[in-house]
DNA sequence: GTCTATAGAACGATAGAC
DNA sequence: GTCTATCGTTCTATAGAC
């Protein structure tokens, strides 16, 4: 028997979104953002969609929250190496070896974020609210990348920005590539280019 | 009164593929790939969907024809100014300042290929079509940056083909980026880490 | 009693079937 | 071209926490 305690209206409230946000990524991920519909979320968490809308705006940001979480939740795979300073070479080896792996992981969550992409092109409100995500992104690469100079006792380079940019569209289409033609991965390219990006 | 020739048979039918293709780039542009149908395409060349069909094998295929086209025809931008050996800066100058309407003219194109990815991500065929053209911009990005050295008077690097796939890694995320987010490639982000890519 | 999370009916838009 | 099903969203009623 489970002990059930009575929850506060706010524990229930956090579960409550917690389970909606977990289905939302099971349903999302097997339907896609376009073939899922609210109603199927709200039923694969158990709810109705009264739940969800009172939870979330609307069908996009309950997509960008999910987006939140996985922003900050994993990062995308080099920034946790980055700031510990470790040299280029010990990343690259740590990167290439989970590179096929992270690539096969990524392959429900691409095709969201191309699905939500296309969406936002189409939509300025929602492109927007989608270019917030890319502008705290991109903070948090400079962020990394300044915590790496601090750690290696070097002075972080002036053009953090420019650099943080550059890793997250590196990334972007490294990801695209893999894809479509993984093979054009093969050989190091990930790290060697990793290198040239970060060499002062 | 227009001096009308009669046509050889090869030449008529090449005229009819052009005009289905200049159709389908219309036709594909505003109502996006899967909102094209066959139908659409064959009318507004004036012909019926026999016509594309004795053309091209399937919807895929006449996409695949464009995106051809596309790649032969202007190549992503530095491709061209590579090969002269001008020097990264003179390069890095005119691409920031084309940069804007470049990306401008690229929103329908950026559209079309987001929704073919996607496409090819869900059907293997499709995605072996593609890696096949992926693999053909690369072999003519390694083809620019080996002119580029000879007429520079440099040994071509000896790692070309990875420089070709992080080149075109980093120009497929920057147009992402420049969709969503256009504020983040300001600051010369473009050919700051064109240079870098380059650099020996 | 008050407040609010949720259920579920109602609505307008849209796409697909026929 | 019409009809139907479906979906996102809004609105209202209600049950239960405070």
């Amino acid at each position: 028997m489970e002990k059930r305690v009575r929850l506060t209206r706010e524990e229930a409230k956090a579960r409550t979104r917690r389970a909606l946000l977990d289905a939302a990524a099971a349903v999302f991920s097997e339907h896609g953002f376009h073939g899922a519909s609210i109603d199927m979320v709200a039923e694969a968490a158990g709810y109705t969609k009264g739940a969800v809308y009172a939870h979330f705006a609307n069908k996009d940001e309950l997509y960008l929250a999910l987006l939140d979480e996985h922003l900050s939740a994993e990062g995308p795979p080099p920034i946790g190496l980055l700031e510990g300073g470790a040299a280029i070479d010990a990343i690259a080896a740590q990167i290439e070896e989970t590179l096929p792996q992270e690539l096969e992981r990524m392959r429900d969550w691409g095709r969201l974020t191309y699905e939500f992409v296309l969406h936002a092109m189409r939509d300025d409100g929602v492109r927007a609210r989608l270019a917030e995500r890319f502008h705290r992104a991109c903070d948090d690469y400079a962020g990394s990348l300044e915590r790496r100079a601090v750690a290696r006792g070097e002075s972080s380079p002036s053009d953090l920005r420019q650099r943080a940019v550059a890793l997250m569209a590196f990334e972007n289409g490294l990801s695209l590539l893999g894809f479509i033609a993984p093979e054009l991965l093969e050989g190091g390219v990930y790290s060697a280019t990793l290198a040239r990006l970060l060499e002062r």
